[in-house]
RNA sequence: GGCGCGGUAGCCAAGUGGUAAGGCCGGGGUCUGCAAAACCCCUAUUCGUCGGUUCGAUUCCGACCCGCGCCUCCA
């Protein structure tokens, strides 16, 4: 069943329609964070976009199977955990954990499968056999497995790279560092499958036909993607940074044993910047979701600002950026407050509006069309606000069908609205100070109201006068 | 060097071969005792530079300048 959903593809580097087999969900595989710190907003920013992906893909009325692993054994996952002194498990552990709180706070669908590489060595192990078997991949003398690139003849067609390039690139790029365990290798371009155990992984090493050790990072991707999905994807998803080596590899791995293509489609998210340059530890500017919290952004912000760019383009993050995501967030609070009284509703009943199923999208309709259009969100949210400048007063009826298309869209962006109840208790002491200042003003003494007011102020709280009394606001 | 992406108002950011969405900020107005809040209105004769194609280009082509990504384990 071909969809009005279409969206770029990094290998034939085209648009093409989402298709999906009738009655069958639409099957993707995104690859996921390696557990060994703090995903940083630009990790969120890639997770977020396959997020929309998947809630746009519900709304279009698509069955979605979310595949999302977890990284847990790699060289920095081992490291790590050997310098904290902790087993590798509990490491990891920890980390997982605060990544999924971390994607909640985002307001992030769970995957439906969120398989780890420690919990999958055996369908790695087997996939490797396989590779052994048809000859694309060969054994090192300490027990290493390397996948043999020049056996794949179709190496370098997702990243398109020039295969004649590949084989001179070791010479002429800065890929000199890590050639101190490279002498096993046939040539540079092989990359492990299997690592032999060395005396700094602890005891984190494996059985296998080959001796102890561990999987490559590529293989686990290959193994688990065909063990939850099958020999073909619908789709595969990542960071743009993950188009070479990971995803060109898997393909090297996963096709050779398959003979299938691995993926109908593959999407790729652009990096993220941040205050004009790009993120890195040196510059200091690696924010995590707690950095932004601490510094009091909200999580609803945070994820407005990282979905409101093209997923294709660089986003550059800012703190200007996140106080406008702010207050454009408030604008549709507004915007939909008011569509609720017209509606006869209160805030509270917005949530059950908030689902992927709508019948029509009435003015909403280009709002829902750019989300169709390659996932163009700035474009949708463009629509958003202006269609909304166009209703004014509405009837009872009206307001409740408009509500539904909203609710559509804000489900599709995962938005959260509306979710920030926990008033701040206003103390007493300044409860009595507006309580003076009111009693002046009704008495119309403004001088000694308007003091009143300033005090308030100098307390960091705000009064805002109402037709009959008056509400306290904390000012940040 | 190879492959790829981008340069649009003070900031962020869509978009189209026919003359520039939206958000933020700023300005003006309505309301208010004055504010705040809310609501309404306004804010790029112009889309990095220079050429070319075209009746017409920000949109297509070429050159150049600037920024960015990947080129072996970084989303």
């Amino acid at each position: 069943m071909p969809t009005k959903l279409q969206l770029f593809d990094t290998l034939s580097r085209s648009l093409h329609p989402i298709k999906v087999k009738d009655g069958d969900s639409f099957r993707f595989y995104c690859c996921g964070p390696t557990v060994y710190g703090p995903a940083h907003i630009g990790n969120f920013r890639t997770f977020l976009v396959q997020d929309v992906f998947r809630r746009t893909l519900e709304v279009a009325g698509i069955k979605t199977h979310h595949v999302r692993n977890i990284t847990d054994v790699d060289d920095k996952t081992i490291r790590q955990s050997q310098a904290e002194g902790v087993t590798l498990k509990d490491f990891t552990d920890k980390w997982t954990q605060k990544f999924h709180e971390d994607c909640a706070q985002l307001n992030m669908l769970p995957p439906h499968e969120e398989p780890s590489a420690v919990q999958h060595i055996p369908q790695q192990i087997e996939l490797i056999e396989q590779l052994i078997e048809c000859g694309h991949a060969y054994t090192a003398e300490d027990g290493s497995v390397y996948y043999k690139v020049s056996s794949f003849k179709n190496y370098g067609k997702l990243a398109h790279l020039d295969p004649q390039a590949l084989k001179t690139q070791s010479t002429s790029s800065s890929g000199a560092t890590n050639l101190a365990d490279e002498y096993e290798r046939e040539s540079i371009n092989d990359f492990a499958l299997w690592k032999a155990k060395k005396p700094e992984d602890g005891p984190n090493a494996w059985p296998s036909p080959w001796g102890e050790g561990r999987p490559g990072w590529h293989i686990e991707c290959s193994a688990m993607a065909r063990h939850y999905l099958g020999d073909t994807l619908d789709l595969h998803a990542g960071g743009i940074d993950l188009i070479f080596p990971h995803h060109e590899n898997e393909i090297a791995q996963t096709e050779a044993v398959t003979q299938k293509p691995l993926a109908h489609h593959w999407l790729h998210s652009a990096h993220l910047q941040v205050e004009g340059q790009k993120m890195s530890k040196s510059l200091g500017n690696l924010y995590t979701l707690e950095d932004l919290k601490t510094q009091g952004h909200s999580p609803a912000a945070v994820r407005y600002l990282l979905i409101s760019g093209h997923y294709r383009q660089p986003l550059n993050f800012t703190a200007d950026g996140l106080k406008a995501a702010n207050s454009a967030l408030q604008k549709l609070e507004k915007l939909i407050k008011s569509l609720l009284e017209q509606a006869n509703k209160y805030p509270s009943d917005w949530a059950s509006y908030v689902k992927p199923d709508i019948k029509a999208w009435g003015i909403f309709q280009s709002a829902w069309d750019s989300l169709c259009n390659d996932l163009n969100i700035p474009s949708a949210l463009g629509h958003i606000f202006s269609s909304s400048r166009e209703i004014g007063q509405t009837t009872e009826e009206k307001s409740h069908t408009l509500l539904q298309a909203l609710g559509g869209l804000i489900y599709a962006l995962g938005l959260p609205l509306f979710e920030t109840p926990e008033k701040v208790a206003i103390p007493d002491s300044i409860q009595k100070l507006a309580a003076a200042r009111w009693q002046a003003k009704q008495n119309k003494d403004f001088k000694a109201s308007d003091e009143f007011r300033d005090e308030l102020l100098k307390h960091g709280w705000q009064v805002l006068d109402q037709k009959e009394g008056y509400t306290l606001e904390k000012k940040p």
